[in-house]
DNA sequence: TTGTATGCGTTATCAC
DNA sequence: GTGATAACGCATACAA
């Protein structure tokens, strides 16, 4: 079945010193012209023809090791699997900041932690140098990696608020503000009550979006309305609708606290039989490219995430430059995107 | 508006030179607690005190330097921003991917590439023994990336079928024979009218699919029914689907590439008042998490994406213990799911 | 303009 | 068991 790779080629890399002595000059001279110096043309086009018949490329880790830097930014993404692939901005946020970091011209690395070997060793990896920034995605209270950071004064930003004393630049939305208007503008259509399938509680984000629903609903705002469940997820919101319509069949709206769960909650309601908006009003949060993909297409909140990664980055990006930047949140706006489901 | 950075710490990291003072040892027996080796407990204590008091943590570069590799696992997500956005597949994946790499003790890092910049950043990076294999997403005919991996010899392994004329390990799955039997199964439902958006025929894949549609259809396969589109994407779905509504009122089936694209053919199809699946019957292509949300439900080919990329690290850690792979594809198995959409 | 020498932080190979 | 010392590949200050 197939050929099968030979026992290594084992051709050792050239080195600068290879590339010297093809070209007649000292390493001095190549590393000129590979750092940009003085250098005779003479002497510049007689090395650029030995780096390609040697075929010569420099070795990162000896670069590193004498300048002290690597340039590379880490984008950390410390989540449980699941929740990783449920999300959908966090692709967006990541090549947001993979655009103002490649503008700089520093590579971004992808680290993506699940179990506790794999922060094991990413921690490992931030403390040596590995990169010289880095950007972290829903840091967790008592987050080890955030503790490296902190500690080692790598140069950071956060993606969301972390859940730590220590001020720290930050970026994001006004979950609060944002959950209040939507909640609000799904009020004014007409309806009498409201419900919220709540999330993600233990985080900021998740907390924010009840503090806002329930400030929009004021003295009408009623605790047997709202179902909660730990993760921005479909079948768990799905779940939840059912729950909700059992406890409180009269309920005329619904806000979701993501797009993913508000996918779930039209699910429920189609599947009792209801019919949306005229039946039930909903909202979501997120604005994910599957919101206007539902049916009916969905009204939400719009996260600015391409926006925030590409502030996060610009923030590491500053702070490498050497400039002093605030340690405390950025807030993005976050418009609401109205649709056809209320 | 909030504090600022103080101007770097700039305290220097601590060095094995500084744990061997701090500890009252020579460097090579500070270096024996941290690799393993013979040495006293005594030594041993004071060492790791040591270690504590001063701080340390390895640094990576003069380590990789000196080992000659960097435990590290590239990988590679060689697309346009808005495709990697829209592939539900890329972040499982990934997943996969991480999951035996981590398995393995190796890091994986992923770097995603969309400028011409951003290659050749990366392609330095390769060469530089930034890490010690990569595993490549949808390389391209001509990538220049994928040159170099098989120029330096890489250990590398690609998903899906790299456009070169070199042998290189892969992993897949059948995109043919799986969109050959879907059609069938949607034929077999009764449709006299099957029609295809087709799209990525630049890719394998796409094209792949294409070709199996039209085998599954053999002699009833009429050309004026498969209207084509450039990336797997809802808006070029939708479009797509209204023009071959208006080349063809009497479509009763419709094979959509990708779920995302299904999703584009359902809103035509609602908007031109057909009903699914009694008008007319869809199937997608990913079993993507948005499948089942989609109303009605997606019937469509269920593609193993984590079961890929951990396929994918095991080639690459296989070759990192200089073990032989076969250099050719192995195909997953890709099974059908039906649901209501058809 | 170019060559030489030194150091970056580790690991590994020696003697001791 | 442990301590010197030589690489690893590159950049750079300094001498020429």
């Amino acid at each position: 079945m197939g050929v099968v790779t030979e026992p290594q080629p084992s051709r050792r890399r050239a080195t600068v010193h290879d590339v010297a002595r093809e070209a007649g000059v000292s390493r001095g001279t190549v590393s000129r012209v590979l750092n940009g110096g003085y250098v005779s043309e003479q002497a510049r086009a007689a090395i650029e023809a030995a780096i390609r018949t040697v075929g010569y490329v420099p070795n990162t880790a000896a670069r590193n090791l004498v300048m002290q830097r690597s340039r590379a930014v880490g984008f950390i993404v410390h989540e449980p699997h699941a929740l990783f692939l449920e999300d959908p901005n966090i692709g967006a946020i990541m090549l947001g900041a993979n655009t103002v970091l490649s503008d700089a011209d520093l590579q971004m690395v992808c680290l993506v932690t699940d179990s506790a070997r794999d922060t094991e060793r990413v921690t490992r990896y931030l403390s040596g140098g590995f990169v010289d920034g880095v950007i972290i995605v829903s840091a967790r209270a008592a987050d080890p990696i955030t503790d490296a950071v902190v500690r080692l004064g790598v140069p950071a930003a956060f993606v969301g608020h972390p859940q730590t004393t220590v001020p720290l630049p930050w970026v994001g939305i006004d979950n609060f503000t944002a959950a209040r208007d939507i909640t609000r503008q799904l009020a004014k259509t007409g309806r009498k009550r409201v419900g919220m399938v709540a999330a993600a509680l233990d985080r900021d984000s998740g907390a924010d979006r009840l503090a806002g629903f329930k400030e929009a609903l004021g003295d009408t705002f009623d605790p047997d309305l709202v179902v909660e469940i730990p993760l921005y997820e479909y079948t768990a919101g799905l779940r939840a609708t059912q729950e909700l319509l059992e406890r409180a069949p009269d309920v005329d709206g619904i806000f979701a606290a993501s797009d993913a769960v508000a996918a779930g909650v039209l699910t429920a309601l189609r599947r009792s039989g209801r019919t949306v908006p005229d039946d039930v009003g909903v909202v979501g949060f997120d604005d994910s490219s599957w919101a206007e993909r539902c049916f009916p297409p969905l009204s939400t909140v719009h996260q600015p995430a391409a926006g925030v990664g590409e502030r996060a980055a610009q923030l590491v990006v500053a702070q490498l430059a050497g400039q002093d930047v605030p340690r405390d949140g950025v807030l993005l706006d976050s418009p609401i995107v109205w649709r056809d489901s209320a």
